[in-house]
DNA sequence: GCAAAAGTGTTTGAGGTACACCCATGC
DNA sequence: GCATGGGTGTACCTCAAACACTTTTGC
C-alpha cells in the first residue's frame, strides 16, 4: 500500500463519447465491463487518470486501449462527481466528447481483449454508472454545436457527399433539413470544397465528392 | 498517514470565479493567499472537495468559508488538470462560475480572516496558479451565455433599472448597445417585470425599477 | 431654463424558410 | 423509358441594426 495522504484523495478518472455516423444512423461506442461492478453490461470506454498524465491525454490513451480508436479531437464535456456515482470508491469523472468518422473505426475494436461495440443512439443497452446521464449530455452538447451553426465536419470522413453531411446533421438534431437550403448554407460558410471526385451508387446520377478545406482544433484547455 | 490507496491518487479542488457588477464595472472576487505556494498573492477562491461532497457543494461551502459569500448559482466552467499546475502535488481543479449581485457581497468579506476583494476585471493582479487562465475562460462564457440572448440576471440585485442591465451587458460584451433596441428585445424576451417603484438619482428623470419574474435555476449535473 | 439621463417607433437590410422541377445514371 | 437520388433559384417573412426627439426631474 505504497500512496498515502494526509486526507482522503478521490480516484480521477475520464469517460469518453465517441460519436460517429454509421449506416445512416449516430452511433456511439461502447465497452462491455468484464470486472465489477457491472461486470458484462455496457459501458462508456475511460479509466483512471495517471498521476503525471493530462486529463486529454489520459482519455487519448484510455480510449485507444480500450477500443483500438485513436481520437482526433477531444472536447471536454462536463465533470461528474456525485459521491456514490461509483460503488467503489469516489471517482470523478471527467467526460470528454469524440467525433470520429466511421472510417477510422473500422478496424475497430480489434485491441485490448475488451468487446466495443457501435450502439445506435436510438437503441441502447442499459449502462453502468452514470453513463446513462453522460450520454444524454453529450447528445445535448452535439446538438447545440449544431445550432451554433457549426458543422459536423469531425464525424465526416476523407470525402463525402453533400447529401451525407445533411443526414449527419438531421440525425443529431432530429430533424429533417430542406436540401436547397442546406446546400445554399453549406456554400456561403465556405468550409468545404470540391474533391473533383465523385461518388456513384444505385442507378442515379453520381453526387459530387467534397472534403474538409482547414480542418480546425478545437483544443481543449 | 491514514489514507492509503494501491496507486496514486490526485487531490481534487474546486475554484470559483465570482463575478459582479460594482461601482460600474465588472468584477472578480479574489483572495489573498496566506500559506505557501505563492503566499501573499492574489488567486480565486477555492479549496479541496470532502470525499463525501458532491462538487457544487465543494464550490458552495469554499466560496463561503473563505469570502462570506452564500453563492445563488454555480455553473460547472471546466477542468482544469495540467499535470505541473500545482507545485505541491498533483491538483485537478474543477472551476465554477457564480455570478452575484453585488448587493450579496456587501457585509462581504467579513468571514474567515482572509483577506477577500473585488478587482475589475481590466486592472487584475498576478494570480496565482493558472488561475489567470481560468479566469479568461470564465469571461469568455459569460460573453457565450450573453450572445445566446441569455441576459446576465444573475447579476442584478433585488431591483435595477433597464439602464443598469444595459450597462450589464455592455461590460460583459465589451461593446455599447443601443437603447431603444435595448428596450424593445428585453421586454419582448419577457423575464423581467416593473415593480412600480422608481428610482431618483441626480437631477434627472426618474428611472422604472424592475425586477426579474422567475429566477430560474441553473442546475449542475 | 438648463443640464442630464429616461423613455419611446419606424425604416431598412440580411438571413432564414418554404417550395418544385430538371438532370444523370443503372437497370 | 423509368425509377432513383443529385442538383439548382426565387419569393417571402422575420429579426436585427440604425437612427432622433420628447419627457421628467434637480438645481
Amino acid at each position: 500500500m505504497p500512496y498515502r495522504y494526509d486526507y482522503p484523495h478521490p480516484a480521477v478518472a475520464v469517460d469518453i463519447v465517441v460519436f460517429t455516423i454509421d449506416d445512416a444512423d449516430l452511433k456511439v461506442l461502447l465497452i462491455r465491463r468484464r470486472g465489477p461492478p457491472f461486470a458484462g453490461g455496457w459501458a462508456l470506454p475511460g479509466g483512471f487518470v495517471g498521476i503525471d498524465e493530462s486529463l486529454k491525454r489520459a482519455a487519448w490513451r484510455e480510449l485507444r486501449e480500450e477500443t483500438g480508436v485513436s481520437a482526433g479531437i477531444l472536447e471536454q464535456l462536463h465533470t461528474f462527481g456525485h459521491p456514490q456515482r461509483d460503488p467503489r470508491e469516489r471517482v470523478i469523472s471527467v467526460a470528454y466528447l469524440a467525433p470520429v468518422p466511421a472510417d477510422r473505426l473500422r478496424p475497430e475494436p480489434a485491441s485490448d481483449a475488451r468487446e466495443a461495440r457501435l450502439f445506435s443512439v436510438s437503441d441502447l443497452p442499459l449502462l453502468a454508472f452514470d453513463h446513462a446521464k453522460i450520454l444524454r449530455l453529450a447528445r445535448e452538447r452535439l446538438r447545440q454545436k449544431l445550432e451554433k451553426s457549426v458543422l459536423p465536419l469531425e464525424l465526416m470522413g476523407a470525402s463525402f457527399t453533400l447529401t451525407e453531411l445533411q443526414r449527419a446533421c438531421e440525425l443529431i438534431l432530429g430533424v429533417t433539413l430542406d436540401k436547397r437550403n442546406f446546400h445554399k448554407k453549406v456554400h456561403i460558410m465556405d468550409v468545404i470544397e470540391a474533391t473533383g471526385e465523385e461518388w456513384r451508387e444505385g442507378q442515379h446520377r453520381p453526387a459530387k465528392l467534397y472534403r474538409v478545406k482547414s480542418r480546425r482544433d478545437l483544443t481543449d484547455r
